[in-house]
DNA sequence: CAGGCGTGGTC
DNA sequence: TGACCAAGCCT
């Protein structure tokens, strides 16, 4: 594996290149980002992250509002609030040095079993078991572990234990997850590539691309809201949602709660005169579909909120759900 | 342990 | 085109 990532590894811009001393501010905040998000959406959004807030003492120091702007459309935004949380500890409990120990790393806010394995080996170059979706499909199929996930996870563990190596377990975390990535994929491995196909059991026995063996999702619930756009002298009413809970921190579209039937106009933020748009907007979450309704009202009231220059709409940081229900009322108000 | 927690890309 | 999927964490 380590001969094959010194020839194939992906150049990308938080990983040291070899010779270079990796940097852990930028190792950690690009393996926060990369929890459950693609190369492709990360890569933009890591060089402004760096560019905006270069080290842990900035970050600690960083406004909230800010940051969570910084997030908005990336999802998943508690590890926004757990970005900035670690900062403060590391700063205030740390001497402002981040831990090299993954037991101590683990106890940092937002870093898990698998982040706080991988900073430890790949930033600190300590050995560390590293195992992500990459890892479990990789060792799931060189070993034919038909056990079906979430229970093969000890199994798996067990044998990712077996062949990390003492030295470099930094890169070779790094070429599992470039193999899964690359070569042992999901649906169609390319196995005549893969430098672990002459030892690789799943494929001996047949299938590989089976395996690991996945329980089945349920089926997602449908819910259904009410977005309420209302104006005054160009501004849009935005309000900020509570720390916990979907899209916690994040600023808003004012919209009661998402319930099993269209709540129509029940839960505006204000007495007006609303005016139901005939479109709605649709939206997936992790575990419910959402349909919105939009209403549209102008007031002269002073409503508690942040009044937010429509024109100035796309610096607001919204997640993208109200992000797409705007861009649906201004389609045809512009 | 199972479920809450986002989004955009892919086939 | 919809279902699956991506460098998971927390409760």
């Amino acid at each position: 594996m380590l001969a094959w990532y010194d020839r194939h590894r992906r150049v990308l811009p938080w990983r040291a290149l070899p010779g270079e001393t990796p940097d852990p501010y930028r190792v950690w905040l690009s393996e926060v980002m990369l929890q459950q998000t693609t190369v492709a959406a990360v890569r933009p959004r890591f060089a402004a992250w760096v560019a905006r807030w270069r080290d842990f003492a900035s970050l600690a120091a960083a406004d909230d509002a800010e940051v969570m702007a910084a997030w908005a459309g990336l999802g998943y935004y508690a590890r926004a609030r757990n970005l900035v949380a670690a900062a403060k500890a590391v700063v205030a409990d740390h001497g402002g040095v981040f831990p090299q120990d993954e037991a101590v790393l683990r106890t940092l806010p937002g870093l898990g079993a698998y982040t706080a394995a991988a900073v430890a080996a790949i930033a600190f170059g300590k050995r560390a078991v590293v195992v992500d979706a990459n890892v479990e499909r990789v060792v799931a199929r060189l070993f034919a572990i038909r056990t079906p996930l979430p229970g093969a996870r000890v199994a798996i563990r067990a044998a990712a234990d077996r062949i990390t190596p003492d030295t470099r377990a930094g890169d070779f975390a790094q070429a599992m997850m470039d193999l899964g990535s690359g070569i042992c994929t999901p649906k169609a491995p390319s196995c005549l590539l893969c430098p672990l196909e002459p030892e690789c059991l799943g494929v001996r026995e047949g299938a590989p691309e089976a395996l690991p063996v996945k329980a089945r999702k349920k089926a997602k619930p449908q819910r259904y809201g009410t977005i309420f756009w209302v104006e005054r002298d160009g501004s849009v009413l935005l309000v900020t949602r509570p720390d916990k809970g979907l899209l916690g921190g994040m600023r808003a579209l004012p919209t009661g709660p998402w319930v099993e039937a269209p709540p129509g106009l029940a839960d505006a933020p204000l007495a007006a005169d609303w005016e139901m748009r005939n479109v709605t907007v649709a939206h997936g979450f992790t575990h419910f579909d959402l349909q919105l309704a939009l209403a549209v009202a102008r007031t002269d009231a002073h409503q508690a909120g942040e009044w937010w220059p429509i024109a100035e709409l796309d610096r607001a940081g919204l997640p993208t759900v109200f992000a797409k229900a705007a861009a649906a009322v201004l389609r045809r108000d512009g």
